[in-house]
DNA sequence: ATGGTAGTTTAACTA
């Protein structure tokens, strides 16, 4: 199985790149981030007509995400539990092909410090709870999407510059890190254990042209799902085109999970 | 210290 992630900046001003690279990368799961969108206004026909299965959780203007799979979902889910007051669409999660697999757009925080922030922290509080529960199935576990937050200073162009940004500061990367540590793998520093593997680059100052990058979407896998992995990317290329997202998308390649693999 | 760009939406917010 192929798994990708892809934050897609506003799925109405991205269809055409998006289905493109659909059609050339042919993920069997898309977990795509910022779709910008209500659920009613998704380009359902288009992402159909390629042979997915969809499940939407949209927002007016912005955030939202969104699953596709080739394969049927089952028991797809909402919004990050903890917090009924919560508003803003940035979990969606689904069964496929045994595999339990989430998509989220984690907050920006900044500006910081300020309520942003909290909201990223409490967030993110939230986040490790599930993951933390999740993990007591022994099972398949993928939480894949737009973290907002870069691991360490290999992951940014100028990391003394980006020392107080919400995405990077100690206790943002403190905070990651402890998710990890419950026994998540990050698939592609597995895959690529050195050296730089940007995956954003702002759209100003000409930070794509100078490789100004950050590393902040991530393939986290649970023991189980790692034990099924087998390679994993970044697809460059997209954000070079026109009218690309300011995002890239990351991939990993798994292993089928229908048996008692150890 | 500000602005540089892009998307959504139409002045301002988010990133």
């Amino acid at each position: 199985m192929k798994l990708a992630t892809f934050n897609i900046n506003g799925v109405k001003a991205r269809l055409p790149r998006l289905l493109e690279w659909l059609e050339e990368a042919q993920p069997d799961v898309a977990c795509l981030q910022e779709i910008k969108s209500v659920d009613e206004n998704f380009p359902r026909l288009e992402i159909e007509a390629l042979g997915y299965h969809l499940e939407t959780h949209g927002q007016k203007s912005f955030n939202g995400v969104a699953l596709l799979s080739k394969s049927p979902m089952t028991d797809v889910g909402r919004g990050l539990p903890g917090d009924d007051t919560d508003e803003q669409a940035r979990f969606i999660y689904a069964d496929i092909d045994g595999i339990f697999v989430a998509c989220l757009y984690l907050p920006n925080g900044n500006p910081t410090p300020g309520p942003k922030y909290d909201y990223k922290l409490s967030w993110m509080a939230r986040f490790h709870a599930f993951a933390e529960a999740k993990l007591r199935e022994e099972r398949p576990v993928i939480f894949a999407g737009d973290y907002n937050v870069i691991p360490q200073g290999i992951d940014v162009y100028d990391p003394v510059g980006w020392q107080g940004d919400a995405l990077f500061r100690r206790q943002t990367r403190e905070t990651f890190r402890r998710f990890a540590n419950l026994g998540y793998t990050d698939a592609l520093r597995t895959a690529q254990p050195t050296g730089p593997a940007y995956t954003f680059w702002d759209y100003q100052a000409g930070a794509w042209q100078k490789d100004n990058g950050l590393r902040i979407d991530h393939i986290m896998l649970s023991p189980e799902a790692a034990n099924l992995l087998e390679s994993a990317g970044i697809d460059r290329a997209a954000r070079g085109k026109e009218k690309s997202s300011d995002h890239t998308p990351v991939w990993a390649q798994l292993r089928r999970s229908d048996r008692g693999v150890n």
